[in-house]
This record gives structure tokens, sequence and C-alpha cells, in this order.
DNA sequence: ACTGCCGGGAT
DNA sequence: ATCCCGGCAGT
């Protein structure tokens, strides 16, 4: 601002909000001045009356007592006054004037208008002085703004035309809203899908829609890009579709302008290299990682392991856009990530519908005379019924097991409930030795599960959280007669709305997994193979309770400090970590409303931890799972590209070093299971290694090692050594913001405090 | 939400 | 070397 000085971080002024601009639309801007009321005059008279403002104050903090009502707020837009259809005429930027006399006030309101020629007379400005020499700035009260701190978008009726923001396929996308119904709090929005020319609209609740676009980190937003190959692919072209608005955004607001923003180490910042010979290479290499996962060649699941990305890259590249994890059939890999929503759709619910036990992933992988050869089998209790027809089989479900009329086309695949998914499976000869009882559950991961990092969604998780919870309240009802086999002991709600899970139309998980936008479906949370079938599950499988990997991403407990002041924990010992996991079994897996990720059931699942390996085996990756040292509980999942045509996992010894992938000879029949089982019920090993090769197709072997290393110090990879939090005062603290110059100049730095450092 | 501070970019 | 800031992670 106009001080030298960098502004202090709470302080109002540099607060992106939302304030009614032309067209009685409310665009976004920054908060550049408050105006308090002693030196507030009416904002008609403000430009050419008032001699030259005072500095504005600096640090002004929210909620200081001189922010009243009468509080003015000058707001810079963020759009470019020439673009607009105001009036206020362009010469006045360029005009130092601080008594520009251009601003008239043509706002509805009676915010003036002025134009940012500021008192900074200095002869030099930089170029984002320069480029806010064209920036709009307008008067506004308190109430006029919308944005944190201020009104919230609720009570807000958007005008056709607004520009909003909304999540939309587990991503931020921008749209503009065609209409909205305040009375059905509905509005409609029309955003513009990459890889689909047509727009499309959907349809909203207003607390649905933001106005400002997420304050996302330059680094998250690149991710954002790079990682989606799906967008990267479709990028050759324009990049940026732009719907109706013709304001043109700031470079700042897409991330692109800001001088200090560093090139990404881990990504490319694509926005800044206009020529795409780095999206190529970062495209071919999720080419050949794909490759990877698949020698075959046949389009996989591209479970998104960026290259040379760390944990949690790994897994949220794999947010990779839904469009791009879905498919694979038939599409070669020329561009395993270019579907367009109906295919994707289709294969989605193709995925959901008649994948019933090992797939998930696998599925992909199938090939059509594979699916010939099934067998489907039926998991009910006490039955054993086989049937080679899936509609038959879920006929014989329908009709036994589950009361149901027979429906009247006879169509079970067309038929919206799919609850007899649950309990039948399928049944290959391969399959059969791979799973025993004591696997239990089926790998209840779609690979979309997988793919899609539901931790950079705190909205789908909301909404998911709330919509199982609303199933667990609503679905106490006559399942309960299906329920016997699911838990003895402990029979909440969890293991209900798990079961549940199997009678919402794959339509709806799908669009639930996909899309967060309109339909809310009840629970959702577990995938419908949720052991049911398997009574006989070992009880350690059964009810390893592993909260999602996926929810606590990337969360390394710092365990060691270059600080000798620090005090490390003591790491639990493996009896104790075991305790832990017996403590949770027998606390019942039905603790899965504690677990914050519905959308990756297999964590909520019996051996989810063996589903996962399994789902993850046939990606050939290596999961490297950091445990909370406190609990068995994963803090860290990383996932990476592990291709050992020859060879497969073997356990790791209990003291291993973790993240040292091990293997062991190929060949073990079924070798996943005795190994998961024994390292599960008798270690107390701190690691766990799955090695599976349940594929039934004949792709090379290929490992998972899952290593639970609990308590060993971890760190971050981009911060090793970090130090801990020091106890002390800081500079910070003990002067305040206010009296920021005498704070030590590490403190300033946003360094460990030299003077009351630890 | 706030805060400490690391990693790393800019100057 | 200094300044600055994004962002992670602990509280």
């Amino acid at each position: 601002m106009s001080t030298g000085r960098r502004l202090a971080k709470r302080s109002i002024i540099g607060t992106k909000v939302c304030a009614p601009g032309p067209e009685g639309l409310l665009y976004s801007g920054v908060i550049v001045d408050v105006k308090t009321p002693p030196s507030y005059m009416s904002g008609k008279a403000l430009a050419p009356l008032s001699p030259p403002p005072p500095p504005p104050p600096t640090f002004l903090a929210p909620g200081e007592p001189q922010l009243n009502a009468d509080t003015r707020y000058l707001v810079r837009f963020d759009f470019k006054t020439q673009q607009l259809p105001m009036q206020h005429a362009a010469p006045s930027t360029v005009s130092a004037s601080s008594s520009s006399s251009s601003s008239t006030s043509t706002s509805p309101s009676d915010a003036s208008v002025i134009v940012e020629a500021r008192r900074v007379a200095s002869v030099h400005i930089s170029p984002a002085q320069a480029l806010r020499r064209n920036a709009m700035i307008k008067e506004f009260r308190e109430s006029d703004l919308i944005g944190p701190g201020f009104r919230s978008i609720m009570g807000i009726q958007l005008q056709p035309g607004q520009r909003v923001f909304l999540t939309y396929n587990g991503r931020e996308q921008s749209g503009d809203v065609v209409e909205h119904d305040a009375s059905k709090d509905e509005v409609v929005v029309k955003i513009t899908t990459v890889g689909n020319e047509e727009p499309i609209e959907l349809k909203k609740r207003l607390e649905e829609v933001r106005l400002l676009e997420s304050r996302r980190s330059a680094r998250l937003a690149d991710q954002d890009r790079d990682t989606d190959f799906a967008r990267l692919a479709d990028m050759s072209g324009d990049r940026r579709r732009t719907t109706t608005h013709s304001i043109e955004v700031l470079p700042h607001l897409t991330g692109h302008s800001n001088s200090r923003k560093r090139p990404s180490s881990d990504h490319q910042d694509y926005g800044s290299n206009p020529g795409n010979e780095d999206q190529m290479v970062e495209c071919n290499a999720a080419m050949i990682l794909m490759k990877l996962h698949n020698p075959n060649g046949v389009s996989d699941h591209c479970l998104g392991s960026s290259p040379g990305s760390s944990s949690s890259a790994s897994w949220s590249s794999g947010s990779a856009s839904p469009p791009l994890s879905d498919d694979g059939h038939g599409h070669g890999h020329h561009s395993p990530n270019i579907l367009s929503p109906h295919d994707a759709a289709n294969a989605r619910i193709r995925t959901t519908s008649v994948s019933t036990s090992d797939e998930g992933i696998v599925i992909d992988f199938k090939d059509d005379r594979k699916k010939k050869s099934r067998k489907f089998r039926c998991t009910y209790p006490n039955c054993s019924f086989k049937e080679h027809d899936e509609s038959k089989m879920k006929r014989h479900i329908s009709i036994n097991h589950l009361s149901k009329e027979e429906p009247d086309s006879g169509d079970y695949d067309s038929c919206s409930e799919h609850e007899e998914d649950f309990y039948y499976t399928d049944d290959d000869g391969d399959d059969e030795l791979v799973k025993k009882p004591s696997l239990a559950s089926e790998p209840t991961l779609s690979h979309r599960d997988m793919a899609r990092p539901p931790h950079e969604d705190p909205e789908y998780q909301k909404l998911i959280v709330g919509n199982f919870k609303q199933g667990r309240a609503l679905h106490n009802y006559n399942h309960q007669t299906h329920q016997q086999q699911l838990t003895t002991a402990h029979h909440s709600g969890g293991g209900r709305g798990m079961h549940h899970i199997s009678s919402i139309p794959s339509n709806q998980q799908q669009q639930l997994q996909n899309n967060n936008t309109s339909c809310t479906p009840t629970s959702h949370l577990a995938h419908h193979n949720y052991t049911s079938g398997w009574p006989t599950s070992s009880p350690g499988a059964n009810t390893t309770a592993m909260p999602s990997p996926v929810s606590t991403l990337n969360k390394h407990a710092r365990t060691s400090s270059s600080r000798p002041s620090h005090s490390v924990a003591p790491y639990p010992s493996p009896t104790f970590v075991q305790q832990q996991q017996q403590q949770q079994h027998h606390r019942h897996s039905s603790s899965s409303s504690n677990n914050s990720n519905p959308v990756s059931p297999v964590i909520h699942c019996n051996s989810s931890a063996n589903n996962m390996l399994q789902q993850l085996s046939q990606q050939n990756v290596t999961v490297t799972a950091h445990a909370h040292h406190s609990q068995v509980q994963l803090s860290s999942v990383t996932i990476t590209p592990n291709y050992h045509p020859t060879q497969q996992q073997q356990p790791l010894p209990p003291h291993q070093s973790q993240q040292q992938p091990q293997h062991q000879e190929q060949q073990p029949p079924h070798p996943h299971q005795p190994h998961v089982r024994g390292q599960q019920q008798s270690t107390a090993s701190n690691n766990l290694v799955a090695t599976n090769n349940n594929n039934n197709n004949s792709m090379p072997l290929q490992h998972v090692a899952v290593q639970q290393s609990v308590g060993v110090a971890k760190h971050t990879p981009n911060s090793p050594n970090r130090r801990t939090r020091g106890e002390n005062k800081k500079c910070r603290k003990v002067y305040g913001m206010e009296k920021r110059d005498q704070w030590c100049t590490q403190c300033r730095w946003k360094k460990a405090c030299s003077r009351f450092g630890d």
C-alpha cells in the first residue's frame, strides 16, 4: 500500500471481498483503504473536495474499535477500469494527481468511484503498481461488502451473469449465474468445463457457490493444473475459456502476475510458460507412469503419481479430474485421459454396477474375455448360489434374500437399486484362491476413490460426512436382517450406514463421487462390498480400523527436532501399537463416523488396508504409510510408482527401516493373504507389508508395500529438521504487530525468533 | 483461526 | 546478505 512496509498480515487492508459493481453484479476486489468516521467525508464529495487523504491506517486489524457502521472501505476491484462500461476516464489513470477529478459517482450506491492515481508521487512505480493504476476503486460501507468479515453470500440475490465459483468435480470452477431463485434456494450456474465445449448448467444452492475465488495458493493451483493431465491435454488451445464476462480479470487473480511467485520447484508453472514444452514433458511423464502402472499398455487409471511428487502430491495428483481416471476400456494409451464426460460417466456406471468384488481399480484391466468367463457367487450367508449371469444373480439375491418383488422389467442391470450388488461377488476361479474369508471384504476402492483426493476439497468432505450422518440417522430400518453378519458386537450405525451404500443407485454414487453439486444422496460412506459376505472374517482383519490416509494426508508428525529442547515423545512399543489396534478393533469399526473420508470407504472396511493394497497393487505402486506416533493412524501415505516386474514384496521385518521397498520371490499362489494376516495379527510390527498379485489378468507381478511406521521420526519432505514450535514468547507476541519494527530480524522475516527463541 | 518458522524467491 | 512471502504444521 502506501507505506513502504508490508502490511500486517491481519490487516483488513488487502482483504479480498466482493462488492457491488456495475450492472448490479458483484465483483471481487481488495480492500485498499479504510476510512473511519472522523476522516470520512461524504463519498460524493470525497474526491474533489477533500485534501489528500491521510495515509491509511496501515495496521488496522479487523474488529478494531474504529471499525463501525460508518466506516468506509475503499475497494479496488480486480478488473481493469478500461474494460468497464463505466465512465471514469482512462486519462485519470495516468494522472498522478491526488485530486483526480474525473471520478464521478456512477454507481447506484453512494459509493464514490475513484481511480487509483495515487499519492504515490514517487517517480518509480512497480509493474504491480502500474497494473493497479488501471484498477477501479470504490468506496463501500461495511454492509455493502461480501466476504470474510463482512456479509456472507447467504441472503444475496444473485443477478444473472454474476460470476460465481463452485466446486465441481472436486475442483473449483467459475461460472455465471443464469438464474437465482431465492425462494427455492436454487442457483443455476452455467459453467464451461474443460474438454467440453458445451457449457453446462448446474443447479446449486446458494451456499454452494462462492463469489470469491477460493484462496488457494499458487502452488496448489499449479498442482491442480499441472497434475490434471486431462486438462493439460486440452490446454493446447485456449486455456482460458472465459464465459460471457467481458471483464478481464487481473492477472494476479489467476496467479500469474505475482512477481514474487516462485516457480514451484516440483511443479512447473504452466501459466507462465506459454510454450507448452513443459506441459509435454509432464504429459509424457504421466504417460510413462501410466505405462508403468500397466505395462500392457492398456489404458490405466491414473492413480496419480506425479513425477517426483511428495506424498501429498502423489495423492493429490490423483486428484486427477474425474474424467481421466475412469475408463480403462479401449482407448489405448494415446489419450487415456481425454474422455468426454459422457464416456466417463458410462464407464463409471459400468464400474459401479458391474464390478462387485475384486474390482474397483482392477476391473478396468479385465478384458471382455475375462468378463465372459466370469461367474458370480452369492455371498449371502449360507447361500452358495453361483451363477454365470449377473442379472440372474441379482435376481436371485433380490428375490431370495432381499425379498424384493421382481421388477417389471426384470432388468437388473438397469435397475436403479443396486442393493443386490452387495450380496454377490465375482467368482472367478483365480479369485477364489485369493478370496479367503479372512480377506474378507473386497476392495472397496473404486479407483475413483483412490484417485480423488478429498482432502483437497473441504466442502466435498463436509458434504459427504454430512450426508453420511444423515444417512445413518435415516437408515435404522429394515435391513437389520441383513446385518447380522456385519458386526456382531457393535451394531451401531456405522455398519448400517455402510451397508446402506449398497442401495444407492450407482449413478448417484457416481454423481456423488464425482460431483458434489446438486444431488444430495443419502449415506455414501462405504462401498457395497463391505464385508457382509464374509462372516468368517478374521477379527484382526475385520476391524482394524484404519482412518483415512487421505484425510490425514501429508500430516507428518514432527517427532524430531534439531532443537535439543524439544522433547521427543517416546514411541509406542510395538506391543502398544498392537494394543491400540486391538482396542480399535474392539471399539468396533463403526467408528466410521470418525473417519472423515467417506470417499475412500476402503478405509473403513475390514482389512481395509488389504483392500487398498490390492487396489494399489494393480497400480504397481508402493504405498508408504506413515503413522502417527500415538495412534495406529495413517498420517500420510506415499505412493510411488514401483515397477518391479519380476519381484514381489516381502514383509518387512519389524525393525526394518521404512520406505525401502522390499522384495520377495514371486510366485506364491496367493501370497498376500497370509502375509497380511500374519502381520496384522501377530506382529506388532510397525510395518505392514502386503503383497498381492491378485490381479486376474496376467499382468506382471506387482507389489504393494504399506509400511506403517509408527512413531518413527518423519520429516516433511520439504521441511526436514523443522524445529518444533517454540514455547517461548516471540517478538510478535511480545511486541505485537504494532511494534513490528522492534521485532528481531528473524521474526520480521518469519524466521525462527532469535530473541526469544528457545 | 492463529502462530511459528522453514524453504525459497527477489533484490 | 537481506528482505519477503507462501505455506506447512502445531496449538
